[in-house]
DNA sequence: CGCGTTGAATGATCCAGCGCAAATAACCGC
DNA sequence: GCGGTTATTTGCGCTGGATCATTCAACGCG
C-alpha cells in the first residue's frame, strides 16, 4: 500500500493477467447457481463462458445496447445505473462477485435496461444470452436460483420505491449505508468500514438525491458521531443510531 | 347498469357463484405460464389450485403474513401495496387476470413483502407455495416464464425508482396514466378510458405523491385538455401531449 | 327527492431539498 | 514539495410539493 494514500478502503488488487481461465473455473465452481450440479455439468457450463477484464470506470454495456450477453462478476465491483435527464445517474445496484447481470428475461428484452460500469478493476464472465437460456432450460435448479435472485432484487427495488415516496434523504442514506455494511462491511478501527470506493456522488445516485445534499447529510452524520468518512469511504460507528434514523424512530 | 351511476368505468360483474371450478379450468388453461403443456399436465396442475372469491376492499394477505401461498388473478383486479409511516400506501402494482402474485422466491421469503387487496370483485386461484415450487422444478418452461414476468416487474420497479429520483409529480402521473392506458385502455367517447376504478388516492399511491397533489395535477391536465376525468375514473384525450409531459420534452 | 357519506378541489402556509457557486481539502503526477 | 485536478463542504436563495383545512360535488340509500 502506498504510504501516501489515506483511504481505509483496499483497492481491488486484480492484475490484468489474473482475469484468467483459472479464475473462471474457480468462480463458476463456487457460484450458488450451479451448486449441486455434477462436476461434468459444471465443466460443460464453464465452456460457455469467457472471461473479460475491465478497468475502473470502463463501461461494460450501455442502456439500449442489444442484450446479447449475460455476465457474472468474478471479481471486483460493478455499478448498475440508469440515466436521468438531470445528468445525475441513479445507481440501481452495486454488484459483487457471484452476481449475475445483463438482461435476465429469456424472451423480452432486446436491449439492456441499465448501464453496467466497472467501479473497480473487474473480471467478468460473459455468456451468450441464448446459451444462458439453454442452461436454464436444462437445469431447473439453476432457473429457480436465478428466479430467487431476481425476486430478491424486485423486493429491494420496491422497497426503494417505498422509501423514495415517503422517507427523507437522511433516512434513505442511513438505510443505504446499513445495507452496504451488511454486504461489504468490515470491522476496522475507523468503524464498520464499507469496503468499496463510495463517493458522495455514488451515495446520491443510490438514494435519489444530489451530490451536494448527500454531502450535507454525510457531514451531519459524522458531526453527530454516527459515522467516520473521508474521500470515497464511509465507516459506521453507531449502527443502532443509524438504524433508528433509517426507520424513522423518534421525532419526526 | 344503474341509471344513476355516472362513471364510464364498468364494474367487475362477477357474481359470487362465478368464482367456480369451471372458471378455474378456463383460466389455468389460458395462463401463458402453462402454455404449451400437454392437457394431462394442465389437468394435474389444475388440481393443485383452489379458487377464492374476494369483495372489493377485502385484503387477500398483509405484508408480514407467512408466505404460504401463491395466487393467480382469475378475474377482477388486485392492488399490491406497501405501507408507509405516513399512512398513505404506495401502490406497487395493479394486477389483472393472469398475473401471479404472492411471494415468488422459492426459498427466501418467510413473509409477504407486500399487501394484496381486491380492488374490484376478484376471483383468485391459490396454490401452496411448495406445490408451486414443485411445478417450477418439474416444468422448466413454466419457471422461465415466471422468471420473465419477475424480470419485467424488476425493470418497471427500477424505472419507477429512476422517475421518483428525477421527475416531477406531473411527469410521473403522465407516465403512469399512459402505462395504465396501455394495459387497460378502451377507446370511448370520453377518450381512451382506463377501464378500472382509479381514485386520486390510488394515483397518488402509484406515483409517490399525496392525494391532494395528485388531485391538483389531474385538475390541471383536465383544464389543459389532455384528459377527461371524474370520480374514480380517467380517460386520456391527448396521448401525444401526455407522452411529452411524461418524457420531459420541451421547457424544463 | 333529501340526506348523509365519500371523494375531489382548492387555498394558504411551510419547508426539505435543489441549484448554483465559491471555498476548501485530498489526491496524484512530476 | 509543488501545482493541478478532483472531490467535498458549505452558504444562500428558491420552489415544488407536503400539510392541513375548508368547501364543493358526486353518489347511494331510504
Amino acid at each position: 500500500m502506498s504510504e501516501r494514500r489515506r483511504s481505509p478502503v483496499e483497492p481491488e488488487s486484480i492484475e490484468p493477467h489474473m482475469c484468467s481461465l483459472d479464475l473462471r473455473l474457480e468462480i463458476i465452481g463456487k457460484l450458488p447457481f450451479f451448486e449441486g450440479l455434477p462436476p461434468a455439468e459444471i465443466e460443460r457450463i464453464n465452456q460457455s463462458f469467457r472471461e473479460i477484464g475491465y478497468q475502473p470506470g470502463e463501461t461494460i454495456f450501455f442502456t439500449g445496447d442489444p442484450a446479447v450477453r449475460l455476465y457474472v462478476v468474478a471479481s471486483g465491483k460493478v455499478k448498475l445505473m440508469r440515466h436521468t435527464f438531470t445528468g445525475q445517474d441513479i445507481l440501481v445496484d452495486i454488484l459483487t462477485p457471484g452476481d449475475v447481470f445483463g438482461s435476465l428475461s429469456t424472451l423480452g428484452d432486446e436491449t439492456y435496461p441499465n448501464t453496467a460500469q466497472a467501479q473497480t478493476m473487474v473480471c467478468a464472465l460473459a455468456i451468450n444470452a441464448e446459451d444462458f437460456r439453454r442452461i436454464l432450460a436444462t437445469y431447473p435448479t439453476v432457473a429457480l436460483k436465478v428466479l430467487d435472485m431476481t425476486s430478491a432484487r424486485l423486493n429491494e427495488a420496491q422497497e426503494m420505491v417505498r422509501r423514495l415516496s415517503a422517507h427523507s434523504v437522511e433516512q434513505r442514506i442511513a438505510y443505504t449505508l446499513l445495507k452496504l455494511a451488511e454486504k461489504l462491511g468490515e470491522p476496522q478501527d475507523v468503524g464498520l468500514l464499507i469496503q468499496m470506493p463510495l463517493s458522495r456522488e455514488d451515495l446520491a445516485g443510490m438514494t435519489g438525491t444530489t451530490t451536494a445534499t448527500a454531502s450535507r447529510v454525510i457531514s451531519q452524520l459524522q458531526r453527530d458521531g454516527l459515522i467516520n468518512s473521508g474521500r470515497q469511504w464511509v465507516a459506521i460507528t453507531d449502527v443502532e443510531a443509524l438504524r433508528e434514523i433509517a426507520e424513522g424512530v423518534g421525532a419526526h
